[in-house]
RNA sequence: GCCCAGAUAGCUCAGUCGGUAGAGCAGUGGACUGAAAAUCCACGUGUCACUGGUUCGAUUCCGGUUCUGGGCA
């Protein structure tokens, strides 16, 4: 029998943070963020990153938990929600997903499988092949390679994307066998979970306005303090904690290559592009059930409310409920018959 | 008031040696299986400011008008 998980996921500034601790205080739950930013230490107004006062009591998971100068990725994601799961499902508590990382949602959901790689080899490859990119013609050649290699992979991956033409490769070289079989047997796995999974959403150009004054806002609560922080840090580029959006924009300020202004112009800017991929994202889960917060006056108890009676009664229907005097779950599928 | 420069896609601008036009950004849609707040793909008809003239034909050349910069008074 699957375990019930909760996802709340949406755009961007759509307020899933305040949904989801509502739900958890509704639902006897605990909240796991899906999110690549909210990680790291110090990345705190940037990132959006729920404070102890919006918190309300409500245990977070996977926040705060990585260093900076730490990589993260979706396979170390993957272990630590798992876990963190396993913990809030033996306090009979109902954990809740929360966040607008797609991939990160989508792996724990279908317990994708990415392999166990030797990563000082899967670097050492993949640091050859990267040199070879940067040949003149070089992405040509690698693309050529891989379609030989892997032609099912090549036709999937346009030549120009470098990333996962690279990781493609890398893969190949590490396993002796093309990633686009693998993938092609991950894709067809089931849910893992006994979901109830939630998107947030509301009218794209309302979406748009509460991002540019979210960027403003947090600009006046000191991310630039925060921000000349971790560029004092003098990290490399392509550390997944420089890639936030918020602060890689702001380093070409501190660089002297940008002005403020042009700055957070760009910040506002990279927040929206982001927006939209992350829906596009959504669109693909067929599971998915669309929430328009503006039909809940964007109330987050209405909205909470509305999603709880969707999940008492999906849930009730499957033998569990929860007791509300503890709040606590019964008829929950236990650990140890697993 | 005079002189100079400009007026072209939502924005910044390119261009047409006269045959009604194209980039970047924005926007929209999409992909995504170990960087995912990443990476990549597709989609561009707009009185070419207005108005006369020259011309088979003007957004392009010439005149005028309006507006916007800058300079001189």
């Amino acid at each position: 029998m699957k375990k019930p998980l909760l996802i709340i996921a949406g755009p961007t500034a759509v307020g899933k943070t305040a949904v989801s601790v509502a739900l958890a205080k509704r639902l006897g739950g605990e909240c796991i963020s899906a999110d690549s930013i909210q990680v790291y230490r110090g990345l705190d107004i940037g990132s959006a990153k729920a404070t102890v006062d919006e918190m309300e009591g409500v245990a977070h998971h996977l926040i705060d938990v990585m260093e900076p100068s730490e990589p993260y990725d979706v396979v170390l994601f993957r272990e630590m929600a798992e876990r963190a799961a396993e913990k809030i499902y033996q306090k009979k508590h109902l954990p809740i997903l929360t966040g607008g990382t797609g991939f990160y949602i989508q792996a724990m959901l279908y317990a994708i499988d990415f392999r166990e790689e030797d990563t000082e080899k899967e670097e050492r490859i993949r640091q050859s092949l990267e040199e070879k990119a940067r040949e003149p013609g070089g992405p040509m050649a690698l693309y050529e390679e891989l379609s030989r290699l892997d032609p099912d992979s090549a036709l999937a991956i346009h030549p120009h994307n470098l990333r996962r033409l690279i990781r493609a490769l890398a893969f190949y070289h590490l396993h002796q066998f093309p990633i686009s079989a693998h993938n092609e047997a991950e894709r067809r796995k089931k849910p893992r979970f006994d979901q109830q999974f939630f998107v947030l959403f509301d009218k794209r150009e309302l979406l748009y306005e509460r991002i540019d004054k979210r960027v403003d806002r947090m600009i006046a609560e000191g991310l630039l303090d925060e921000a000349e922080k971790l560029w004092k840090l003098g990290l490399p580029e392509r550390f997944p904690s420089m890639q936030g959006i918020g602060y890689k924009e702001l380093m070409d300020y501190f660089n002297g290559k940008k002005t403020l202004e042009e700055s957070i112009a760009l910040i506002k800017q990279k927040s929206r592009n982001y927006a939209k991929r992350q829906l596009t994202w959504f669109r693909r889960e067929p599971s998915a059930i669309w929430v328009n917060i503006s039909d809940y006056q964007y109330d987050k108890e209405r909205i909470a409310e509305w999603i709880q009676q969707k999940c008492m009664n999906h849930w009730e229907s499957e033998g569990m409920s929860l007791d509300s005097a503890k709040q606590c779950w019964t008829g929950f599928p236990d650990d140890s018959k697993e």
